[in-house]
RNA sequence: CGCGGGGUGGAGCAGUCCGGUAGCUCGUCGGGCUCAUAACCCGAAGGUCACAGGUUCAAAUCCUGUCCCCGCAACCA
């Protein structure tokens, strides 16, 4: 049973920012989504940068560069964030690119001949400190609201286009009632009812201060977020569609973070619907992630960087920590220790000493070979669960789809206390003692197989110390079911796969 | 009356939408086992589900009110 391409993106991420361990997280949750969904069919994922806006002009000529040496002297580090985690994308997209611009002018064009781009003023008390517009309301004594600041602001008003919006308020409140999985969770879809419900005005979609963006015909660029939103569908080629990548893998689903949930759910939507294109699938933003308690901020000193963590855990503890840890959609704390105890508990306890323990047996009993197929209780049992967990995952659930996996790994140790091979074998009980050792190693496989989403490189060397070939990227309708595993395929217990790791010395 | 999230055994969290024996992980204590990364398995203790009212045969879950914590300027998923 195959299914029907499958399209997951993450956000582009602002280039000028440093990555952070909750960029590593949207984009580890992406691969999950996109490897998973290979084991059923064909998939495709997207991750980038978003480059424009005054904020990179300025600090390019900060740094004494033009905005686009600049940004080219950012890209790589952004680039080196998906694979230091070992998530595999299938594009990477900078706002920059002249494939990008190419489609943000036909997109913006399409709008304008049907009559949703008009031309009108934007202006509002500007400070140029901050580079922000502020609302009336928001003025402390008529100065900059922000407590760093507090300059006087200036009136400004720049002639612009404008995006018809609020046109589109109806459609998009009757989208969040029939259709509720748009946005999740449920928290953000609340939160943008209300907004809808609330005021819903134009939006300004052009800038004319600056011009560090896509040139516009008749002058300004193009606002950003405006731009940076278009890059779901450039990557795939819109409008020309030379790959029939657009035709194949649009309309696709969108991972952010929930900050952004506006600009994916109401905003994105009414450009695509007013250029006569399908809206997203799905939208799902996820929540923060936390230090002990507090948001994660540069003033704060709290950030955890990301390439740090992977020196001492690895791509693969730190994937499984991010998606065990916590319901994927709200907040959840991070910290170190939490993230020693989950490495040597349940990966190295549980999961990698299973593997240890298993082949140790093998390897000692039967020199390494697997003996007969056989199928018990535990096949019967798990009979079901590859088809859980992918439920599980394509609904966005990763701690729940680990929690199935591991009553596997569970029921495997637990399996080897109650019928004790060691005891069989002194015994001489041949034929349970194979049909455990069996049911082990095919249990093994399996859990190779399950976990590659999740964890590649630990999966892939999990299957290569069961003796088998290549990696477990496989389709799981055809490479689990059981019994899969061959007899007389030859094993080799390797170092251990999740080497514990002792809390600093006091 | 700005908006939103949250307050559940020692710690961290599910469960709350669709009321019906309060669950998970870690920690603690006791036992078992010896294949294994001092790992594994079994059992136990420990909670008036922030507080106060209300609805109901029945409320962590629904309604009302109160208290407390956290986000909502910038960096930014």
């Amino acid at each position: 049973m195959s299914e029907p391409a499958f399209y997951v993106t993450t956000p582009i991420y602002y280039i000028s920012g440093t990555p952070h361990i909750g960029h590593a997280y949207t984009t580890i949750a992406a691969d999950v989504l996109v490897r998973a969904a290979r084991a059923y069919g064909p998939a495709r994922s997207l991750t980038g940068t978003d480059e424009h806006g005054q904020k990179v002009a300025n600090a390019a000529a900060a740094a004494g560069m033009t905005p686009q040496q600049y940004v080219d002297s950012l890209a790589p580090r952004w680039r080196e964030l998906a694979p230091a985690f070992d998530a595999r994308f299938d594009d990477f997209i900078r706002t920059t690119e002249p494939r990008h611009a190419h489609t943000c002018l036909a997109l913006f064009e399409r709008m304008r001949a049907n009559g949703d781009v008009y031309e009108g003023v934007y202006e509002g008390w500007y400070c140029t400190h901050d580079e922000t517009f502020w609302p009336e309301a928001k003025l402390v004594d008529g100065r900059c609201p922000n407590p760093e600041c507090r300059r006087p602001v200036e009136w400004l008003s720049e002639k612009n286009w404008f995006f018809r919006l609020s046109k589109y308020r109806d459609r998009l409140i009757a989208l969040f009632r029939e259709n509720p999985d748009f946005l999740r969770p449920q928290a953000r879809w609340n939160e943008m009812m209300a907004v809808l419900e609330g005021g819903f005005e134009d939006l300004s979609i052009s800038r004319s201060s600056f011009d560090w963006g896509i040139p516009l015909p008749g002058g300004g660029v193009l606002y950003v977020w405006f731009d940076a939103l278009i890059n779901y569908v450039s990557a795939l080629g819109w409008p020309e569609d030379p790959d029939g990548l657009f035709a194949r893998y649009w309309p696709g689903m969108h991972l952010i973070g929930k900050e952004i949930a506006r600009f994916h759910t109401l905003i994105w939507p009414a450009m695509l619907w007013s250029a006569g294109l399908d809206i997203p699938t799905r939208v799902f933003a996820h929540g923060w992630i936390t230090v002990e308690g507090e948001k994660m901020s540069k003033s704060l000193g709290n950030v955890i960087e990301p390439f740090a963590l992977l020196e001492q855990f690895g791509a693969d503890s730190v994937r499984y920590f991010l998606l065990r840890e916590a319901p994927f959609g709200s907040d959840f704390s991070i910290s170190i220790e939490k993230l020693r105890q989950r490495h040597n508990s349940d990966l190295g306890n549980d999961l990698g000493n299973l593997l240890r323990r298993s082949l140790a047996m093998l390897a000692k009993y039967r020199d390494g070979i697997v003996p007969e197929p056989y199928a018990g209780a535990l096949a019967e049992r798990f009979a079901d669960l590859p088809k859980t967990v992918h439920e599980h995952v394509s609904c966005v659930r990763f701690r729940e789809a680990l929690d199935e996996i591991w009553t596997l790994v569970t029921a495997l140790n637990r399996a080897i206390d109650d019928r004790k091979p060691w005891d069989l074998f002194k015994r001489q009980r041949d034929d349970e003692l194979d049909a455990l050792l069996y049911e082990l190693c095919e249990g093994l496989r399996w859990l190779s197989l399950l976990l590659f989403p999740f964890m590649p490189s630990k999966a892939t060397a999990m299957w290569q110390q069961l003796g088998l070939d290549g990696t477990p990227e496989r389709r799981w309708d055809e490479a689990l079911t059981w019994g899969g595993l061959a007899r007389g395929t030859q094993t080799t217990a390797g170092a251990p796969l999740f080497p514990r790791i002792e809390p600093p010395a006091a």
